[in-house]
DNA sequence: TTAGGGTTAG
């Protein structure tokens, strides 16, 4: 770019959208030298232009250093909610009004869908006062995108009080609404609407035949779908997706391979569709035939694709798709690398999956989460607490799941102490509140390890009801130590709150036979039969064998 | 301003 630009030809380099951020500085110095920087509408474009790619902090510079910035607030705000920055779009809306200076009608559908995508509420509502107060009731856009942050901060009330409240109504009102009722599983609701608004459009009969099929209504979503006007490729992808929730393959298939112009988005859905059925080999094999086509892979489609790899637990097609990613250049993409570490935990093969981890540049808490629970269910309680101490060293908060990880590895291994101490740290560390699968573990870990009193003690203090699984575990402690006592006051527990499940009878009635308590194990086996628990389809292997200790015939 | 895809730790 020469140095006499004209104003109009950075109108015309700003027009084109250029996508590389250094054209971009170039024409942002373009603009400082011709002494442009206050022409607001060039700066507005710039803005633009910086946020579409990715150049947020120096489109916010630029605009903190334009005088008299007008009409820029809103395209900041804008910029803002279009690249998903939503905080940063409510924030300066805020500041905007801190400064008693009034948004225009563009300025409130941006922050509104802001505070939609956040389900900001509260924020929400502020902004719907101001809308109130400055006078934007009749406005039928600013109207419309009130009632859709309701609806997508889950406030479908409201939203249809704002909608009814609405003088002007076009068809995009009655799509939010209808959309809303569909979002909400309000099925009658939408279609009473549907029938009763004066014009239907695509989107309108896409939103309806979508909340059929998300609620399972496949048949009536399919009617709609044959039946409507005109179709676009959304209306054929929610189709697909319809019959994908529903499990019937088939008919997905078939619809797909009907569709004339395929987008990324329907193979996704498709691919998905075979992974969500157990048919992941299929899911494999769409994707080597899109590939074929000209269909540009992104990250979505990727992410689908290593799920049906992690299901299909073959290494050789990991290796192929960790070699797709990197062709690609997702190679960045914490989603994909986290899911990565996840596919090779889940495949077994627990080095691979390591190596995977350490290429992760920037680690968050689910690589490490992925890779701590990695360890622990492969046993390897030593490299889950090294993990976890280089998790801390990088400053990376544990949460929750971390010490379920952690908790399940020492469990594991019988790391009675260090069970102990991890168990206490959750609070301290992190002021995580233990649930349930961390009593599991703990209950689990010191039952097996002989505490027995203090497993029950443990589950005495529990602030929450416990579930069977703990006093399942403590049962299986009674087992191992020849604790009958207890076992007996533990199994009356569960066969009330689980009658059906038949290993809390045969740990007992083993039990029994242990001590040659015959008259014993017979009352219990009599308790299953009258119960009919032996018969209880889907009996984990443990308990069926130890059905078969019992003596117990079981039809599998 | 309204409609369609995926995912990770349990």
């Amino acid at each position: 770019m020469c140095r006499q630009t004209s104003l109009g030809d950075l109108y015309g380099y700003l027009l084109k959208r250029p996508k590389s951020s250094s054209q971009l500085d170039q024409i942002h110095a373009q603009i400082i030298v011709s002494g442009l920087h206050q022409d607001n509408s060039l700066i507005m474009k710039l803005i633009i232009s910086l946020m579409a790619c990715g150049k947020q902090m120096i489109a916010s510079l630029i605009f903190n250093q334009v005088e008299y910035p007008n009409v820029l607030w809103t395209s900041m705000i804008r910029g803002y909610s279009c690249y998903g920055h939503f905080r940063e779009s409510i924030l300066l809306y805020a500041r905007m009004r801190h400064q008693h200076l009034c948004p225009n009608n563009f300025s409130f559908p941006f922050v509104l869908k802001s505070c939609a995508g956040l389900k900001a509420l509260s924020e929400g509502e502020q902004i719907h006062a101001d809308v109130v107060k400055l006078g934007f009731v009749s406005d039928v856009f600013v109207q419309t995108s009130v009632l859709d942050m309701y609806v997508k901060c889950s406030r479908i009330e409201t939203a249809k009080q704002v909608f009814d409240g609405m003088t002007v109504k076009n068809v995009v009102s009655w799509t939010a609404i209808i959309a809303g009722y569909c979002r909400h599983g309000f099925l009658d609701m939408a279609q009473e609407l549907f029938h009763d608004m004066p014009v239907r459009n695509v989107v309108t009969w896409n939103a309806l035949i979508d909340g059929l099929a998300q609620f399972g209504d496949i048949e009536r979503a399919r009617w709609y779908f044959d039946h409507m006007p005109e179709k676009n490729t959304v209306s054929w992808t929610i189709m697909i997706g319809g019959y994908s929730r529903a499990g019937d393959v088939a008919n997905a298939r078939l619809l797909f391979d009907k569709m004339i112009d395929k987008e990324v988005v329907a193979w996704t859905v498709m691919i998905s569709c075979y992974v969500q059925n157990g048919k992941p080999g299929e899911a494999i094999k769409l994707f080597h035939e899109m590939l074929r086509t000209n269909i540009m892979v992104d990250e979505v489609i990727m992410l689908a694709l290593i799920s049906a790899a992690t299901q299909l637990g073959s290494l050789n097609v990991c290796a192929w798709i960790e070699n797709c990613i990197s062709e690609c250049g997702f190679g960045s993409d914490i989603r994909i690398l986290n899911a990565v570490v996840n596919m090779y935990v889940q495949c077994g093969n627990i080095e691979k999956a390591f190596n995977a981890f350490k290429k992760i540049p920037k680690k968050d808490v689910i690589s490490y989460n992925s890779m701590i629970t990695g360890y622990a269910h492969h046993g390897d309680a030593n490299c889950a607490l090294s993990l976890f101490s280089m998790m801390i060293d990088a400053k990376i908060q544990p949460n929750s799941i971390t010490f379920t990880g952690i908790l399940t590895a020492c469990a594991h291994r019988g790391l009675v102490d260090e069970g102990r101490r991890y168990f206490h740290l959750m609070r301290d560390l992190g002021s995580i509140v233990p649930k349930m699968e961390h009593y599991a573990c703990m209950v689990d870990l010191l039952g097996r390890a002989g505490f027995i009193d203090e497993a029950h003690n443990l589950i005495s203090s529990m602030p929450i009801r416990p579930e069977a699984s703990i006093w399942g575990a403590l049962l299986g402690a009674c087992k191992i130590h020849g604790n009958l006592e207890l076992a007996e006051s533990i199994a009356q527990k569960l066969f009330e709150i689980e009658p059906e499940n038949p290993g809390n009878y045969a740990i007992l009635a083993n039990m029994y036979v242990e001590r040659k308590m015959w008259d014993a194990a017979t009352r219990v086996r009599m308790m299953m039969k009258r119960r009919g628990v032996c018969k209880t389809p889907g009996s984990s292997w443990a308990e069926v064998s130890q059905l078969f200790d019992f003596g117990c015939q079981i039809r599998i």
